[in-house]
Parts: C-alpha cells; structure tokens; sequence
DNA sequence: TTTATTGTTCGATAAAACTCGAACCATATG
DNA sequence: CATATGGTTCGAGTTTTATCGAACAATAAA
C-alpha cells in the first residue's frame, strides 16, 4: 500500500462538525453569519450571558465552522466557508439552504 | 395575517436531526443504511450492549432520520430519505457524501 | 489616568446525554 | 410448553454540556 496515508476516518471529523451545528443557538449564530457576513459576538442580539455566548462561540471555533478577526476592541466572527467546502464538500450549502 | 401560519422556526427541528447526527456511532449507523439499505438493529456490528444500541437508535427515529419495519423478531432499520428530503432539500446528500 | 466597551477564562451548579445490566415482551422454533 | 432470538424499557451511575456570575485583559475614549 503505497498511495494512501490519509483519507482517514472521516467520522469524528464529521460528527464534531455536526454537534456543533446541532443547537439551535449555534445554529442561529451560523445563519446571521451566512447572510451578514462579519458579526462581533455581541451583535447577535441573543439575550444570554456574555460568558454563555463565548461558549458557543468556542464551540463553532473549535469545529472549525468559525474563523474570528480582532478590531479594535471587537473580535469579528465568520463562517469559514472554504475551508469547509474543503474539508466536507456540499456540507455547509446543504445546511444553509435549510436556515 | 392570512398567508401564514406554518413556516415557522426551522431551527429547532433542523438542530434536532443535526445534533442526532453529531456523534460518531449514530453517524456510522447512518453511513451503513446509506450504504446497504435495510439492516436489523443487531447487524451493524457494533459492539456494544443492546440496550445502548437501542438508546441511538431512539435517537434517530425520534429525530426522523430513520424509519424502522418489523419483520418476524427482528426490526429492519432504514433511512427515510424520501421524508428527510422533502424537511431539509439538499441535507442528507450534503451529509452523506461525506461519509 | 480613569472609565467604557468587548470579549475571555474560571469555577460552580444544573441539566442532559451516554452506558450498562436487568427485566420484560414478541415472535419464532424445537 | 420450553427455549432462543431480537429488541425495548427502566433505573442507576457516570460523564458531558450548558448556564451563569465574577474576575480578568486589551483596546478606546474622555
């Protein structure tokens, strides 16, 4: 076997991905995003704790599904669109177009 | 108002089908029935006990992933592809091609 | 420098989920 | 009838997650 050292098993990966998605306040983060592009984590009017909400929003980081830029005193968040479209192809429309 | 009544949050339900499918053992269920069609509970080869078996399965089902067909003493598990297309266009393809 | 603004991190507590054995229930089969 | 097979359900124990307040850090503005 020559030619094949990754292609592993893609489960977890994917299963991660999926958790993450898989709470409807996650979920709502990732919709504003899909549509506004760039949103500081207190711009979601999500009424919670500050410290509630940067669990989430560690939780989407870690998965990989949200990528973050800092300005000013603001931390900026987006959708890691290509990187996901890399990693899992047809994943991140296939939600999208659900929210 | 008079148009609407339905549409309503779509988040909650499609969270629920996406947390169900964020967890490496229900998600390699997902993969064999996609794989294989119709398969028993006890056929997937996972080892583990019946009872925790069955607790995923309950999952799955309650999240109307999957749909379930007695037949003499076992029960043949299956993916309601028909169903969950119509819910969420374009889902599970976006999954399942990643697994 | 003081005061806001925008977050993160750290416990602690509460709620959910996973895991497992035991009991149970059908449907078969001897 | 007795026994095996394939699953579900229940209860208990364990582990994860979620939620929140408090303390902290960095930048900006007064």
């Amino acid at each position: 076997m020559a030619s094949r050292a990754k292609k592993r098993d893609a489960g977890p990966e994917l299963a991660r991905v999926l958790y993450a998605l898989g709470d409807p306040i996650r979920l709502e983060i990732v919709r504003q995003l899909a549509r506004q592009g760039e949103i500081p984590c207190l711009g979601f009017g999500i009424d919670m704790p500050k410290s509630s909400l940067s669990h989430h929003f560690r939780v989407l980081r870690e998965a990989g599904i949200l990528g973050s830029r800092a300005e000013g005193t603001s931390i900026f968040n987006f959708l890691q669109v290509e990187e996901l479209e890399r990693r899992f192809p047809g994943l991140l429309p296939g939600i999208l177009g659900n929210l």
